[in-house]
DNA sequence: ACTTAACCGAGACGGTACGTCGTGTCTTGCC
DNA sequence: GGCAAGACACGACGTACCGTCTCGGTTAAGT
């Protein structure tokens, strides 16, 4: 979500020190890995107070990371980037499917994990980045290639294996499976009209994948 | 969700003019029915476009309205109060649920309904109503008491019914099925990862409702 | 200097209370007093400080005078418009001509005023002014039409009671006298390169009128 | 006005390059003069444009003369003191004074190039140089000692020799007259409240220097 | 040839003020 | 007492420059 701008990039081939084939580095001074971590964690951590995501001023961040305005506006064009940004950055790889033989075992145990942090401090980021999605496209979009896309392939071979396995019908729908399990956690996360307990997890994998194990061997 | 200042009650009595028994009418000038509903309208009106709810402001309400400022603060305490209202003013009663004698085709009709309303222009206004309530706890509960459990406790008696007629476990958790029902739609219309078709509607029951029959009479 | 907006004119008529013929006054709440003098106050104030013109800070002058920067804004259409009315509504009337029967004294006389002026903390508002003159029109236009010409008018009928009693020949050019008897007084004004003394004013008189006495009667 | 740093003089001895005796200059790059020269150059052109001083901007500058911001703050201390520079470097002895045996005729010519100059698109930059002047002190003197005093001297000679000739009284205050002849050109020149013709230099001259003519031999 | 030292471009940095917009409150005269 | 109009104090917006800094890269003089 940050601004596409020519990074210097990493590759930087070790081979000599006067500056072989491509290993560029653009000039002028380089940008300020402190600065920039400092305002993600500002971010996050003035997110999570009352108001949330419409309070969120980037006047009150760059003052908290004490970093000037310019220097936040020069790396995200808007505060929603700049909340994704800092959304992913803290919540990388730890929504991992399991294996443990069953597909109703690991979806669900998994599930739980989501379900944990949706009730976590996170779960105020989550709720802020599908709200502001909702009249920023390309909030969603992120939140959509940065975090579910990444999580729902696992999901998918997840899902595979317990085809394979002769847990779940072979011409099962794997994107209406996932939905239905999902979706409802999603549902009362964002709507709150039910208690979102862990066990809520178990509930929809008996609902769901009962239902289709039932189906495959009558 | 109006402010719950002490309504100059609609009962005006047409007998004669020197206020008669009990019938009370608060002194000065009664409240304007005319710039309530142009309120509302231009609320509406200015919702759907671009921006949706963090951009839209009772400043160009007021405007769009021919209204002073004032008479809007004076009725609503918040913006997200006055959507609530616009919203509520304008989504009435479209979306009960038929009696067919099936439940998965009464649940699969009245879903269709609520998918089709998503993608109209009406879904916008939902959107942000959903996308306001993440950070207004107010315009949530709105959402939930006056729209979403009118129509669930309908909901409840089609699944009876259903129960009833055999069709679904007597036990069944109804709210546990609603949310299974609806959650993929609620996610498919937040996140848009997916095309949200009516055929949805029919594919859900078909997973949900389909196992719960095979259950019920193995 | 002020926008030129239509001004709910001072010709309230007094005859009457149910607003008679044209004595309108615009709706909406009525333009702050308090405010405006407040505004002319902390700018006066604050222009004497070091830095002067420039580094006087339109934000500077709300925050002194306890208003919010929209109201300095509505009201005055750039900084130096400020300064120029906050100049004015101290400076006035304080300049005038006398009347003593000999040109060279009455015209020395408002002289040894101006470089009084000019010399005190005022001067220094006049300097910011035809500073700010110089790239800006509007601010040269608005000294000369508010401060200059008014006086220039007296001193026009000053020198010809000076032509009436034989003291100036019948066709002096009275603005190249009054440019020759000001100017030097503006340019160490301005370019400080000689001492700015009362006195100045008798030299230049002398120099000047006392050269035209001659011509008059050889 | 340039920084006082030591400088890697001119001195530059073209005999041989083991560094003879005392023509020292500094080891390392020497700096640049075709920056130095630019700088002076985008100065200009930028100071003539509307806005003038003020929205003069050394990044503007930097920019214009394909410059880094650094180069121009090494060598400058504001900016003030390059728009001096960048003046003084292009206003070199034009003004010289004639001598063509006639006090009157000398002053006349002098100063009818004096009014030339400030009509032209140099007068602007001497606007901006006493304008910015107002509120920087050293900009005031740099005008003065590097513009204004080199001129007088020579006007002083010019009048001498007017004396000599018995044009002018013999006690004449010398700065007082000049004052007198070039204040009002100063005051046209920057209030504008009359056309600045070089012939207002023919009729101050006849209004000044005539009066003393009279006076030295009635 | 190699080191040293200052200059140069580029451009990111922490700041300050800009002029604008929207907030929610207030003050009018009219209805 | 509601209403429109609109001024008010306030706070955040996103931008422009400020003057400083930190890079890689010249450009000479002194080894």
């Amino acid at each position: 979500m940050e601004q596409n701008r020519i990074r210097r990039a990493a590759t930087r081939n070790g081979s000599n020190n006067h500056n072989g084939s491509n290993g560029k580095r653009p000039p002028g001074r380089p940008r300020s890995e402190e600065s920039r971590q400092s305002i993600l964690r500002s971010t996050l951590k003035l997110l999570k107070q009352p108001g949330g995501f419409p309070e969120l001023s980037i006047e009150a961040i760059a003052a908290d990371a004490n970093v000037g305005k310019t220097t936040v506006y020069r790396w995200w064009p808007t505060k929603a980037a700049l909340v994704a940004d800092s959304f992913f950055a803290s919540a990388e790889d730890e929504l991992q499917f399991p294996n443990t033989g069953s597909v109703q075992r690991d979806m669900s145990l998994q599930m739980r994990r989501v379900i944990r942090i949706f009730r976590s401090d996170r779960g105020k980021v989550v709720a802020a980045l599908l709200a502001g999605g909702q009249s920023d496209p390309d909030l969603l979009e992120a939140f959509r290639e940065r975090f579910m896309w990444p999580k729902r392939r696992q999901a998918y071979q997840t899902l595979q294996r317990g085809i394979d396995r002769g847990e779940l019908p072979a011409d099962s729908d794997k994107d209406l499976i996932l939905d239905s399990l999902y979706g409802p956690i999603y549902m009362r996360f964002l709507i709150r009209h039910d208690k979102l307990a862990e066990s809520f997890a178990d509930e929809l994998c008996g609902l769901v994948l009962q239902g289709l194990k039932r189906q495959v061997r009558p």
